[in-house]
DNA sequence: CTGAAAGCGCTTACAG
DNA sequence: CTGAAAGCGCTTACAG
């Protein structure tokens, strides 16, 4: 069962013909007869042949490997998704990734070398939540895409959630539920889900011709500054029957507030939507929170197919931003205002 | 500008020597005088040269890649984590990590074949929770590493969690803290998570003197087994002082079947601790969830050095299983139990 | 200590 | 339509 080494050599051998007729019946390039490559094929599957990709690589110069550089990309939980449909979509496509992971603040030259040294076709810059990021020097902005964060001063292609499009979305799906008194509550950092989701909620609040009632805590936007923002807001007049919460980690921070309230439930006494989708806490609440999923996997499989065009076509570079939108996903957090409304 | 092709080559030809001369001093092997190999590298640093690792590999049939294959890696939070200490480890070692990711039930040739087609070194298999698999017939069990997964009928070196030693660090974490009646709650699922953390408890228990109260409910193990397991445990005639949850979904139904219940409150009537260590749930909940990390980036660190002795050493297979230990970390869940203790 | 030469397994002009 | 030959950029015996 020793197995001699399966190369190209051995597939001509045994259909008797020469390596390079192999190469081109394999490859779909150059002419060869309908039998000639069906024959081919045949064997090099009986054979269990398949071609050396360093080698093919390196004759080549092209290599079929993406870098994929994230940005602390495990440590927020499901961003991981741009990974998976990155690697779905590179799959299909018969490329791989090779990935690394860098910090926030440090640029590690070294990691960067190292995936330039392994000749990777293109590059794809992924950070862990959407922001402004000035790409290091490193990156040939002709041979990177960027995902879930934007550079102003890039001509890469960039694919980032459409942020305003999310704002929508939630303050929409309240709108259609009845209330007409929704609060935002989000945060003061100076971050494009911040501004974009914002700026949804102002939308449709004015094209409603409702008031926009909007909270801004000091950050970050966990489950404290969501009960913070809460507390300050039923100090108010009069109390809003919705809640629009910045993402999920606040809207948590609504629901243990609101627990400790006497009489008020969830959602008949104040609806809440969040943003994020972190299934584990969103499906775990009670009820279990609506909100609007980012579009992770949904993003990295879109970054691959840009690579693949940037790196293909040879086309010049062209600066793109694409947005990709969120999706509601309902659970029971959403109910009609109740009559008792003051 | 414009860059003309830098390879070894070039380094030489600054240098005065051969190529051959430049991959010695490069590469630390055979005879170069220092001075020499000094110089090489001086003028290599300074040209910006990096050796194509395409060509190296091969040339010397090393690719210095390790296919690192995840199950579902993503969907699971934070056991991301594993890849991230994989990758870290692999920096540190000069290996890149090609990955694929597969479904739990659907073996995928095509993926791995098209990693094997990249003439990978090693092989790291990863699952996303602790549990019994096969592994796949494409895989060399001389050239595979398994993490938080295990395979009986392999020989391929294996690193898991201590799921006996999370078990003891949760329970006497509880009984320092005073606690004799000590709850265990967790569901039905034979794997090896269930069985090492509960025999980890009976031995803490055991030792005590102390007597065993295990709620065992179908699982998934979420929130709503967690709530539905601490009901239970409440209609018995006694109450425990403590709860040690399967995990910290579990946990945190737990907090929300207490918040329903009038008079009873977190830490001080009664003690919580998990296992796992989500982050955005435990330290979110009020009062902070007191639970036991699970080693996901060592995991991953470890398999990197294991794949890495033994592609190098051609060592011959040891199966061997490294089991390592999970990490307290204290919120604020555990007390004192309440003197009013029945 | 240093270098000329072979060769890793493919792909690609090029000739026939 | 098919094949002989060159060559991608390195590493590695081997000779000097």
């Amino acid at each position: 069962m020793r197995q001699e080494k399966l190369g190209i050599r051995s597939v001509a051998e045994a259909a008797g013909v020469s390596v390079t007729t192999v190469s081109h019946a394999l490859n779909g390039r150059g002419k060869v007869s309908d039998k000639t490559r069906i024959r081919v094929q045949r064997i090099a599957a009986e054979l269990g042949y398949a071609p050396n990709r360093i080698a093919s690589a390196l004759r080549s110069s092209r290599t079929n490997l993406i870098g994929f550089v994230s940005e602390e990309i495990a440590t927020t939980p499901y961003a991981g998704l741009i990974l998976v449909g990155a690697q779905e979509a590179a799959a299909e496509l018969g490329l791989m990734l090779m990935i690394i992971n860098v910090n926030r603040d440090t640029v590690e030259d070294a990691q960067i070398d190292a995936l330039l040294a392994q000749q990777v076709d293109g590059l794809i810059f992924a950070s862990s939540s959407h922001r402004i990021v000035t790409l290091p020097k490193r990156f040939d902005p002709a041979r990177t895409v960027l995902v879930d964060a934007y550079d102003p001063g890039t001509t890469s292609p960039t694919v980032v959630p459409d942020e305003v499009g999310i704002g929508v979305l939630a303050t929409r799906h309240l709108v259609e539920a009845g209330h007409r008194r929704i609060l935002h509550l989000t945060v003061e950092e100076d971050v494009p889900a911040v501004g974009g989701r914002e700026e949804g909620y102002r939308q449709v609040m004015e094209a409603e011709g409702l008031e926009c009632e909007i909270v801004r805590v000091p950050g970050p936007a966990d489950a404290a500054a969501g009960a913070f923002a809460i507390a300050q807001a039923r100090r108010g007049p009069d109390r809003a029957t919705a809640v629009f919460a910045f993402n999920d980690e606040m809207a948590m921070g609504v629901y243990q507030e609101v627990v400790l309230v006497p009489g008020i439930t969830i959602p008949h006494d104040v609806s809440i939507v969040g943003v994020d989708d972190l299934r584990i806490v969103a499906a775990a609440l009670r009820p279990g929170l609506t909100t609007v999923a980012l579009p992770h996997a949904a993003m990295g499989r879109r970054a691959v197919e840009l690579s693949v065009r940037q790196f293909q076509q040879d086309a010049p570079p062209e600066a793109s931003v694409e947005r990709l939108p969120g999706r509601l996903v309902e659970r029971g957090s959403v109910a009609a205002p109740a009559v008792t409304f003051s």
